[in-house]
DNA sequence: CCGTGCATGTAAGCAGTTACATGATTTC
DNA sequence: GAAATCATGTAACTGCTTACATGCACGG
């Protein structure tokens, strides 16, 4: 993030709230420690950057950093892909529950509308950044959340029409 | 899965392993302290089973614990969706990649298509767990997994092309 | 002067994993 | 007779979240 213009902790919550949160989420209370951690290890240089009496600490990349930022996505380990879904843990087991079914597939549904809204609502800026920067794969990386959704959301759909036919 | 027919927590831990793990984990450690915590309370009731020396204990719902399972399928509290995918988070950053790009993204192409294999691999079994028990959910919801893979690998493909057509 | 946003951090706790430990039975 | 599978469990750890604590700056 601090190599995509990210220079405060804040800085990063809030890219993570908008970007990488859709495949990968992390809470404020990692950042800080994260940080410190990180400079420690001489990874990142931090410098005040205070603004009168609001503190701030802004940090970039040392070449060390940056090395080990490419070692990392160039490692050929295996690409962990965990989903934890309660709507499609429920529907696993929802022949317990006779006729329901249709309500949470259309919660279901709901759920990933909304969520691509939001992922939507994203391509704006990452377009943007892709222009102004020449990073373009924040933004590719949505379309691949879009595509998710749109699939779950397509075969909900199919799904509720087929035990409605029965 | 006590209704769908496991009896053991070895049981419960293959079928986990076969369906349910697509979109919700959980471990081995987790499993035999649940069911204990769950025949405390009630919801279950297990009885030896052992079979010679071997031991097992074989557990099943009590109507305390049918009734359990209904008021969590039918709670319409938020359905949480989370996802913890490295390939999308790598591709979120691959601008410092410069070139090896698209072997990332076949890299994510390839373990979509492992999924895949696996997924259609269970649908057979659940279908017969559709005729033989008329629990036709968990092929259902099978499918849903199977069109997010398959929308995974269209979306990494044509990203794939975009970028080595420039 | 109040609410929202900017900004950084800590403490406590929990959910879940890895690794370990043990032993019987079946299959090749 | 070795390896795989059936079967149950515990201990230690760790990654992560929730909740809390603090204070500045700015717009209405």
């Amino acid at each position: 993030m601090l190599r995509l213009g990210a220079r405060s902790g804040y800085d990063i919550k809030r890219a993570v709230d908008v970007s990488t949160r859709f495949f990968w989420t992390i809470s404020e209370a990692q950042i800080y420690p994260t940080l410190a951690r990180l400079e420690e290890a001489e990874l990142i240089v931090g410098h005040d950057a205070s603004q009168g009496k609001r503190r701030k600490r802004a940090y970039e990349l040392t070449p060390d950093g940056e090395r080990a930022l490419l070692d990392w996505l160039e490692d050929t380990g295996p690409l962990l892909f965990e989903v934890r879904d309660l709507g499609l843990l429920k529907l696993f087991f929802a022949d317990a529950l006779e006729d329901d079914a249709e309500a949470l597939l259309g919660e279901m549904r709901d759920r990933s509308s909304r969520e691509l809204e939001n992922l939507r609502a994203q391509q704006g800026p990452a377009s943007e950044l892709a222009l102004s920067s020449g990073n373009q794969f924040p933004f590719l990386s949505l379309r691949v959340g879009v595509a998710v959704h749109e699939a779950i959301i397509e075969a909900t759909g199919e799904i509720a029409a087929e035990i409605k036919a029965r």
